[in-house]
DNA sequence: AGATCTATTGACTTTAACGTAAAAAGGCGG
DNA sequence: CCGCCTTTTTACGTTAAAGTCAATAGATCT
């Protein structure tokens, strides 16, 4: 099994440029150890990176992804910092529960589209019955 | 019931600015009707306003959205057109579906990290089986 | 009509998230 | 050691999506 990661071999995996991975870094939202001045990338590192590509497909932005992947490493000692810490988690839900909410009803706007479509498709060139 | 709504009562409604729905005016996204220079948008145009919204929380650019919203009023006559309509369909549907996936997980991963906080918070503070 | 509000237009600015280009620094094959 | 290649740094440019500001232009209240 592989220890290190090169940035390129990254950039190749997820379709991204270097200058995204150096800028995630410089954003603090990875931070990959050096050798001399190579970046070398573990594990942990690809993981979080994976993270943070995910959050941006939800629409988050790297400022909210990074909170969010903050909350993921920490078990914050004091109570309070755990009762904010739940909060932020309920916020984040409702975030999230809202979007998919927001999806089930796209989803079923182009279902009633797509329906139409075929309509018109039957009306414009009849039955057709041996095909599929 | 009211025919028209003013451009500020739809800023209070939906909480953005006047620059904002300007902008989607300018980008094609809304286009109001006119009474004078006062812009008077009807019951249809809140709709539209209402899925470009939509669409934003979902993290699409406002050109997809003018896409997607594109979709909805049309009923193109050509077979060609509508193969390609299909098309889109297809395609924003798989990529409504990989956010669905997107967020189960990140809503899974919370679950956790709230797991591990509740678990941290009776150790710090022990029982108390009267609350709730 | 005058004063005051609100709306519109146009110009300029801002922010996030990179892209692009140039220069310097290592690493490697011959 | 030399030339070549990749990586890194630094700096500036770009794009989308507005924000901000100033100058009108109507509309409204009195």
């Amino acid at each position: 099994m592989q220890r290190y990661f090169t940035i390129t071999q990254l950039t190749q995996e997820f379709d991204i440029t270097t200058r995204t991975l150096r800028f995630y870094e410089a954003q603090g939202l990875v931070t990959p150890q050096r050798r001399g001045r190579q970046r070398l990338y573990t594990p942990g590192d690809r993981t979080r990176i994976k993270l943070i590509l995910r959050g941006k497909r939800l629409g988050f932005s790297l400022a909210e992804v990074k909170e969010l992947i903050g909350m993921y490493g920490s078990a914050p000692g004091e109570t309070g910092q755990l009762r904010l810490l739940m909060e932020k988690i309920a916020a984040r839900r409702e975030e999230l529960l809202e979007k998919q909410r927001d999806i089930e009803l796209t989803l079923l706007e182009l279902e009633e589209v797509e329906a139409g479509a075929l309509a018109r498709m039957e009306e414009l060139s009849p039955v057709t019955s041996e095909e599929r």
